[in-house]
DNA sequence: TGTACATCAGTGAACGCGCGTTCACTGATGTAC
DNA sequence: TGTACATCAGTGAACGCGCGTTCACTGATGTAC
């Protein structure tokens, strides 16, 4: 072959990077392959030598976006109500509110999910029972609900106010939107 | 002229209201002015009597839509915990979950109108104002935080809830969500 | 060591298609005189 | 009362454009002998 080796490997987490912050950001349905493959640094022809159609990339790159977002929350140490605490701080701040290419991809592209076909639905579906797993052990012991129903209201007031922040076009309604949910999920 | 009176004013309504469905359906982006007004019992070439473009429609598509879930609030009679659990009730239902065509535009247009011009995000703004403004007037009076905090944090659950089940292939793990976001929003 | 051929990631033009928008036209009714 | 013209909601063909996908081709390297 004239590419060293893992060259294939790298140009395809090239594409699947680029194409994943264009969806956040455009929306699947507005984003284009001849602009995802300019962006990877390469022609719309050479993208069919890594993914089978524009539905399998974008699968592909909702599989790799959650796998981040589950990655941060791994990464993040400690549990309990300063773990909570510490994670909502995170989640519904200024710099996620402005930063959607690079940002969790639930309150950017879980409507266009929900319009996919299944498999893609069932990647989604997958990572986030891995999503409410992990955050389900993080949860503080106390409440009267299952920690587990604690951990879906976690990820549902997160991902909600966030995405409600991001539509409103004044500053100060979003922050106030953000305040009011990091308050409430930490009780 | 040669239609009746109120011709042309039903016309736009009934534009209005299909094209409001089909957004919240299939996302704006994959809703054409042809299926548009298909759906409304016209060709493509009337559309132009009644709307400026396509992002004025869906400005107006939004209005509506978000006025609409407004009205629901309104009509709802009664105040605190039973309100509270009533309106959580309606909101995060099977039926709801199915019926997108019809439902809150907030969890199947949000990441739509965040990408949307600045004028449509004013009208999101707006409406979303008068929807906090009516849900904290009908919060319980128990609760450290203030009621208008509470009130988003009822909106981002139940917004985000909905919107996450609806992303699930599978109905067992779309109940559940919906089940621990009901039992949440009302403490 | 030299030569002929195979491999295959990537190029770039081409395809058919549906989009948003424009526009000349239709035809039923209202208005002027 | 009758006739000529204006109005305007709606038609349907046309426009330029960008889409997803296909395909013949390129050219650097690996392999066979």
């Amino acid at each position: 072959m004239r590419y060293p080796p893992g060259h294939k490997e790298e140009t395809r987490r090239r594409i699947l990077t680029e194409a994943s912050a264009l969806f956040r950001r455009q929306g699947a349905d507005a984003t284009g392959l001849p602009e995802v493959m300019k962006a990877a640094g390469m022609t719309v022809g050479g993208f069919y030598r890594h993914f089978d159609s524009k539905s399998t990339l974008f699968r592909e790159a909702i599989r790799s976006s959650l796998q981040r977002t589950l990655g941060f929350l791994r990464h993040n140490p400690g549990r309990g109500r300063q773990w909570l605490q510490s994670a909502a701080a995170r989640y519904l701040s200024r710099e996620h509110l402005a930063n959607v290419a690079h940002g969790c991809p639930l309150p950017a592209l879980t409507p266009d999910i929900a319009r996919a076909d299944p498999e893609s639905r069932q990647v989604y579906a997958d990572a986030l029972r891995e999503i409410v797993d992990e955050l389900a052990q993080r949860m503080p012991e106390d409440g009267d609900l299952p920690p587990r129903d604690r951990a879906w209201a976690f990820i549902a007031t997160s991902v909600g106010g966030l995405m409600l922040a991001r539509g409103a076009s004044d500053p100060e309604l979003a922050d106030e939107i953000l305040n009011a949910c990091r308050q409430a999920v930490v009780d």
